[in-house]
DNA sequence: GAACAGGTGAAGT
DNA sequence: ACTTCACCTGTT
């Protein structure tokens, strides 16, 4: 569970001092923990919106043994236990991962909560008030002054870049998600400010495309492991689950380093 | 202060 | 196709 909400694919997950997590997704929130084998999740609606969420209908039992053998990638998946690759919402991955750009964990979430309390919904949730996504009409609408408020600097215009282009149809989520993953990668490339790392981020986490494979500077950093380089094909047809343990597991040797 | 942080696009080879 | 560099902001 903790591996889930902190290997970095989300970044609207915190812990209470009991442990347990909360969080939003899209205009939702909830509380989730563990209780032994079992993951509990407490939510208002409806519970197949967090089902999906965690992609619980995934075996990872079947999936983790078709990653390969590398010793490697063996010790990343013995460090971080029931990890999963979550499935987010597309629009909401989008500006997580444009606000990534040149950009280290702490900086990502303030980013993505500064656009939240600015341009987002408020919803109540266990008598707080928490702050919901914005659509993409909203943050084309921002102020500049809100927008200056956001602190993004020139992610700012990519960010609104990529709602002009939600609204005018040029990004279209239903599209995306039936297009193979090549395609679809081409797809999200037409948009200023969305290159192949950002892409295959929105591919892996937004549209639960398990084949996409993000390549960023840890993942260069853990080809050093793999022999100098390091080849996606070599993690069978779900290398992304793959590249999120290896992730999160090169990052933890770096704090510890 | 300089260098850098989960990249990208433009301009140069 | 590959290399270099500017880009906002915040932290070390």
């Amino acid at each position: 569970m903790a591996h889930t909400l902190v290997c970095g694919q989300c970044f609207r997950w915190s812990q209470e001092q009991d442990g347990r997590w909360v969080g939003i997704a899209g205009s939702k929130a909830a509380v989730v923990y563990e209780e032994g084998e079992n993951i509990c999740i407490e939510a208002e609606g409806s519970l197949a919106f967090w089902k999906n969420y965690f992609d619980l209908g995934r075996e990872y039992a079947r999936i983790i043994p078709s990653l390969g053998s590398h010793p490697f990638t063996l010790a990343a998946i013995e460090f971080a236990q029931g990890l999963r690759v979550l499935r987010q919402e597309p629009w909401e991955t989008i500006c997580t991962f444009i606000f990534s750009q040149r950009n280290n964990i702490p900086r990502i979430t303030s980013l993505v909560a500064n656009l939240s309390r600015l341009a987002g919904p408020e919803i109540e949730f266990e008598g707080k008030i928490f702050y919901a996504f914005p659509s993409p009409e909203k943050v084309l609408s921002m102020s500049e002054k809100s927008l200056e408020a956001l602190r993004a600097g020139y992610r700012a215009k990519y960010l609104q870049n990529a709602a002009k282009a939600v609204l005018e149809g040029r990004l279209d989520f239903k599209e995306i998600a039936k297009l193979p993953r090549i395609p679809a990668r081409e797809k999200l490339m037409e948009i200023n400010g969305i290159g192949p790392k950002v892409a295959d981020c929105v591919l892996l986490f937004g549209f639960g495309k398990t084949d996409a494979f993000p390549v960023d500077t840890w993942i260069k950093r853990a080809a050093e492991y793999y022999g100098g380089s390091i080849d996606q094909e070599s993690f069978g047809d779900h290398s992304g689950i793959a590249q999120q343990f290896i992730f999160h597991y090169v990052r933890h040797l770096g704090k510890s380093r």
